[in-house]
RNA sequence: GGGACGUUAGCUCAGUUGGUUUAGAGCGCUUGCUUGACAGGCAAGAGGUCACUGGUUCGAUUCCAGUACGUCCCA
């Protein structure tokens, strides 16, 4: 049956993964092999893949096949967090669409629905994960909220309390009032907005006089206990402790002093309002201020603000500007351009907030965290993030680890009282039933009069003990897999997330194994549009990753994305970068109906050319890999991508197949189709990482295997001793038929008509080991080694060796001669650049021996070739 | 405002501790091809003051300083 000239991945990738599946090719076991692990960075449970995951994961899938292949016991952990906000927020909104009110559910019954929704979600963008070809082995799938994976985050959170690094405590944070929670900084985006200064006039109390203040928010003024001024401001001097009255509100606040005022902003007064400010609340604190909160949870006002109770901000700010008018106390108005904070998840402008949080002390903990980055005990890559992680690990802050939301852990603690500290921290409620009545003295005390915390942990609280829980570490520290497979070796990730999760991983990693979660990070960059802008759902500009699949193959996709990704570089993604994906593997595929397309003939005996070719294809195939090992080495995969590919592409391609072609209806000897087969079959192990799909399915077409006999599972081919002559060999030839075949272009001589090539040597540089491929690949009659050529002939050098083919046909000398001195300048020139150098007594005495006599050699060559264009000039002008 | 990183061909990037024929790759572009595996292809070709200005050096894309622009952190 007649092969199809085109590759189509869609009937090949479904039936290998499905094969690589059952024999169990993915799951791993700990043995005696060298371990080689990886955990996926887990996606949001009810996530779909976007872009970002493709290369991500991808990147992973590269490295652990390639493992694999190395023969080391490979393992990729593969799993889902269940991101409390994200989630929440899809299943509130849900339910609004159903007309439910999350407040009006109890939080056991929203709960379910929670859990509802990630049951019908969840793991869809694992299933998205088989279409890429990922390897992971599914039978140790983990999920954040598994009854294990929370009691190791509960666990944890007890121990770091008893430690003494859990507290509770006050403060300003960023509060989401459409979701109800806290966010964290980074969660945080910061986006411009046009807004206005407001020039606000306070009366000073008990004098006709005024002081005038900027401010972008109005409508704190209600929460505002101070005006401030720089001590060094000559303006304000006289003002030194009076007190102002606040407008609407009619209180009296203090008038301070502090440095922190910028004389030359605004008015270079300031009114502080510390409970609605994080700069603000600096300021209080320092001068022991009165806080003020004026804002309920859906930042409404609330009966601080007097007659706007009820209101919400920004409806407030419209009509406090108004009333303010109407008191004569708004001096001016200005169009002002400011950065606002937003939620990452919904959007809602953020409303600095104090409120009772649990914190986790930082300062201790990062320490071995620190030095461990900065020693490459954990290595990043690429190195510059290290920069980065450490101006942040020097200067962390205590972490905010709860949220104010149902889904996720529940913070176990049990209140038992309104003090500050009437509370236990305990694993279940009947644990902290026993501590609450020791702490008490009370044993009275039962479980009714116990409440627990309602605050959920951040999700990162679960995430960063991934490389450990998923192993069981945090409930049995000495269990046989944590022992086998942790540390981990590479993480990939990216680098938006270096703090959030991979800092807080290594924290966690000496913490409770007393030793780095893994090996090396390697950060990705971030997959951008053709705009460069970030591609995200919202905008819309992100491609569909599973109908990128269905269009260009997985195999495509995946060159796609490795094609321009250096570490930590963006990836300005491209659709045509999938489309040359595909094209490569259509030209393994035609390559493929090439070599099985031959007779083979154990009778026919291997001409020389063809030995030659064998031989020197060994040659370039060992190189090439010692090349890409290299590469990998330090993850540079789109590099060893592209060595692959050209070897494949260039050299097997479109020289090997070439010179080893037998002729038209004629059989190949068996010992060159044997040897390009083994060929075939290391280029396909060299580009199974990259492409596993495609790859496999020519494995199999290559030669009959025995069952188990899966490229999968292959062994990676060992970089041999190169023979660098053969390649020299190999180079002269491949630029002598590179010039013949441009002579043929210009002068329109097509293929079949076979030339005559004669080569004059005098400077004895020309290589006639390659000869017999020459002739055949650029179809010569004859190749004659002459004292000097008629006119009428065309010539190229290679090195130092002329070679000329003479065509019954009038030379255009004019052209000639323009081409030759054109020529002859460049040398020249060249020339010039080194006798300048060699000219230089400090050069030659100061630089290197071999530098020096390498330019002598560089000399040498142009000054032969220079003698040889003149000659040539000379013979054409007679 | 403070800091980090970057600026090399139309695009995306290499350039390995300053010297390798006066800069490389892939894609794109131009021209010509039914070349008996492949037009998702073959062959040939064009294209760069290495952001700018100084400095160090015998010699700078490479090291240093400044400027401009860009991206990202932090405030």
């Amino acid at each position: 049956m007649e092969i199809s000239s085109k590759y189509n991945p869609a009937t090949t990738e479904d039936k290998w993964y499905k094969y690589w599946t059952e024999k169990k090719y993915f799951h791993s076991e700990p043995d005696e092999r060298e371990p080689y692990t990886i955990v996926i960075p887990p996606p949001n449970v009810t996530g779909v893949l976007h872009m970002g995951h493709m290369l991500n994961n991808t990147i992973q899938d590269v490295l652990i096949r390639r493992a694999r292949m190395l023969g080391k016991n490979a393992l990729w952990v593969p799993g889902t967090d269940h991101a409390s906000i994200a989630t929440e927020a899809k299943v509130v909104s849900k339910l609004k669409e159903q007309g439910i009110n999350k407040n009006e559910l109890s939080r056991v019954d929203f709960l379910e629905h929670a859990w509802e929704w990630t049951h019908k979600h969840g793991g869809i963008i694992l299933q998205q994960l088989k279409k890429l070809g990922a390897s992971c082995d599914w039978e140790r799938t983990k999920f954040t909220m598994d009854p294990d994976m929370s009691e190791s985050v509960l666990q944890v959170f007890v121990d770091l309390y008893n430690k003494g690094l859990i507290y509770r405590g006050y403060r300003m944070v960023n509060w989401d009032p459409e979701a109800k929670t806290t966010v964290s900084d980074e969660e945080v985006i910061h986006k411009e907005s046009q807004g206005k200064l407001y020039y606000l006039r306070y009366q000073i109390k008990n004098e006709n006089d005024f002081v005038t203040i900027a401010t972008t928010r109005p409508e704190t003024i209600l929460g505002d206990t101070a005006v401030c001024y720089n001590p060094t401001d000559p303006r304000f001097q006289h003002l030194k402790g009076k007190r102002v009255i606040v407008p609407i509100a009619n209180r009296s606040i203090p008038l301070i002093e502090d440095e922190y005022v910028d004389m030359e902003f605004g008015t270079g007064c300031l009114k502080i309002t510390p409970a609605h400010d994080p700069n603000d609340k600096i300021i209080g604190d320092k001068h022991q201020l009165e806080f003020i909160d004026i804002f309920n949870d859906d930042a409404s006002l609330n009966e601080y603000g007097l007659h706007y109770k009820g209101m919400d901000r920004f409806a407030c700010r419209k009509a406090i500007v108004k009333e303010l008018e109407q008191l004569k106390n708004l001096v001016k108005t200005e169009d002002y351009q400011n950065k606002v904070g937003t939620s990452e998840r919904t959007g809602a402008v953020i409303e600095p907030k104090l409120s009772y949080q649990w914190f986790l002390a930082m300062e201790k903990l990062a320490e071995p965290a620190l030095k461990a980055v900065m020693d490459d005990t954990v290595k990043l890559v690429p190195e510059k993030f290290k920069n980065t992680y450490r101006h942040w690990m020097e200067n962390v802050r205590d972490w905010n680890i709860s949220r104010q939301l149902w889904w996720g852990h529940r913070i176990p603690a049990w209140f038992y009282g309104d003090g500050m500290e009437d509370f236990v921290v305990a694993m279940d409620e009947n644990e902290a039933l026993e501590k609450a009545r020791k702490k008490t003295a009370n044993s009275q005390l039962q479980l009714i009069d116990l409440k627990q915390d309602e605050d959920v942990l951040d999700t990162w609280f679960s995430s960063w003990l991934w490389p450990i829980s998923v192993f069981d570490g945090i409930r049995n520290p000495e269990n046989p897999e944590i022992k086998y497979y942790y540390p981990t070796n590479d993480l990939v990730t990216a680098p938006e997330i270096l703090f959030f999760w991979v800092a807080r991983m290594i924290i966690a990693g000496y913490e409770y194994q007393n030793e780095k979660p893994f090996q090396s990070v390697y950060l990705t960059g971030i997959v951008r549009d053709k705009q460069g802008r970030k591609m995200s759902k919202s905008l819309g500009n992100s491609p569909d990753p599973i109908e990128l699949i269905n269009t260009y193959g997985a195999d495509g996709v995946r060159v796609g994305m490795l094609l321009t990704s250096p570490a930590g570089n963006d990836l300005p993604f491209d659709e045509a970068l999938c489309e040359q994906g595909r094209n490569f593997s259509n030209k393994i595929w035609n390559a493929m109906r090439l070599v099985k397309g031959w007779e083979v003939d154990s009778k026919v005996k291997q001409t020389e050319n063809a030995q030659l070719a064998v031989d020197w294809f060994n040659a370039r195939f060992n190189q090439a890999l010692a090349q890409s090992e290299d590469l990998y080495s330090k993850y540079r995969l789109s590099e060893a991508l592209m060595t692959a590919y050209k070897l494949t592409w260039d050299d097997f391609c479109s020289w090997y197949l070439e010179m080893i072609k037998p002729p038209m209806n004629q059989p190949i000897d068996k010992a060159t189709y044997e040897a390009t087969i083994g060929f075939f079959e290391n280029l396909m192990k060299l580009l199974h990482p990259f492409m596993p799909f495609i790859t496999e399915e020519i494995w199999h077409l290559l030669a009959d295997r025995k069952a188990g006999d899966d490229l999968i599972i292959a062994s990676m081919p060992k970089a041999q001793e190169v023979d660098t002559k053969l390649l020299e060999g190999f180079d002269f030839a491949a630029e002598t038929i590179l010039g013949i075949r441009k002579i043929r272009a210009e002068k329109n001589i097509p293929y079949r008509d076979p030339l005559e090539v004669l080569i004059i040597d005098k400077n004895k540089t020309y290589n006639p080991q390659f000869e017999g491929i020459i002739a055949r690949l650029c179809n010569l009659t004859s190749i004659a080694q002459v004292e000097s050529v008629e006119e009428g002939t065309f010539g190229f050098r290679v090195q130092a060796t002329e070679i000329y083919i003479p065509l019954n046909e009038a030379i255009d000398v004019e052209a000639e001669l323009e081409k030759l001195h054109e020529e002859l300048k460049y040398y020249q020139g060249f020339l010039k650049s080194v006798d300048k150098k060699l000219s230089n007594e400090r050069f030659v005495s100061g630089a290197p021996a071999a530098v020096v006599e390498l330019e002598h050699k560089k000399k040498a060559d142009a000054e032969s070739k220079i003698t040889l264009i003149e000659q040539q000039i000379k013979a054409l002008s007679s």
